[in-house]
DNA sequence: GTAATTGCAAAGGATTTGCTCTGGT
DNA sequence: ACCAGAGCAAATCCTTTGCAATTAC
């Protein structure tokens, strides 16, 4: 098991490396895969297990506080999430810039779409790659 | 480089690999992995190399001859292209039964939303998972 | 004191690559 | 003979696990 918020409790949190991550992920504005995240960490002179970067950061894309999306070459990467509820991305291909967009129309497309083929209990995913207008 | 389709000849195909391979798909009614394909070829007595049907669901996944989705393990799954163009897939968590269906309006709405947040040149990836009504 | 967390080293697992062999024309 | 394609073994590379040492409360 990986770490159960036991429901009441504190538990999650409170440790030197925990804080570190936070704060990283609090000033990252692209999404950045674990290792460039671990690099960062070092860089700033905090020297962080990178199991202990992907354990954190699974907790937390567990709890909402990260988004998660996957490159093409099949690469985790996370972000701090910004807005709480079902969203999607916006992500440059080139600077990484990433914006949150909210989809209810995408939503409801999803839901009919799929009934009408015959499935329920329907999930997406998806994910909007461009260049920023003014970007390289 | 992987293989120029080489503008007029029947380049690829003609092997007993590859007419092998494209029985397989033309059978699998859902969403394999490679490896997946690798067993099912076995087991109709083709021998084939796994690295062969790799290399061959690459090419064709290029030529468009095979849609590509990923597992929320990671791993990437082939399954032979019944439309041309653009479209997405809802699949049964399930059985994974998989139907091809177009989304004019979500391109529209892509194009919008990503407009409106400074992107330019967008494309999109989108995949629908569900469970057929009357599954499992 | 005790349970949770770290983190190193090793394991895993899908996919790719190096390089030689083979089959088709 | 010539070349694209086949394929085995080894290499990649991201991510997870085993397990002992460390830390938080």
């Amino acid at each position: 098991m990986t770490s159960r918020p036991t429901s009441r409790g504190t538990r999650v949190r409170g440790t030197r490396q925990a804080e570190a991550l936070g704060a990283v992920l609090a000033d990252l504005p692209a999404f950045s895969s674990a290792q460039e995240i671990h690099a960062e960490l070092r860089r700033r002179g905090e020297s962080v297990g990178l199991t202990t970067v992907y354990r954190q950061l699974q907790v937390l894309s567990q709890d909402g506080g990260v988004d998660t999306i996957r490159d093409e070459s099949g690469e985790t990467l996370y972000r701090r999430c910004r807005t709480s509820g079902h969203h999607h991305h916006v992500t440059c291909r080139s600077c990484g810039r990433s914006v949150e967009v909210e989809g209810r129309e995408i939503e409801r497309w999803a839901d009919n779409v799929a009934a009408e083929a015959g499935f329920v209990d329907v999930d997406h995913t998806e994910e909007l790659f461009g260049r920023c207008a003014d970007c390289t």
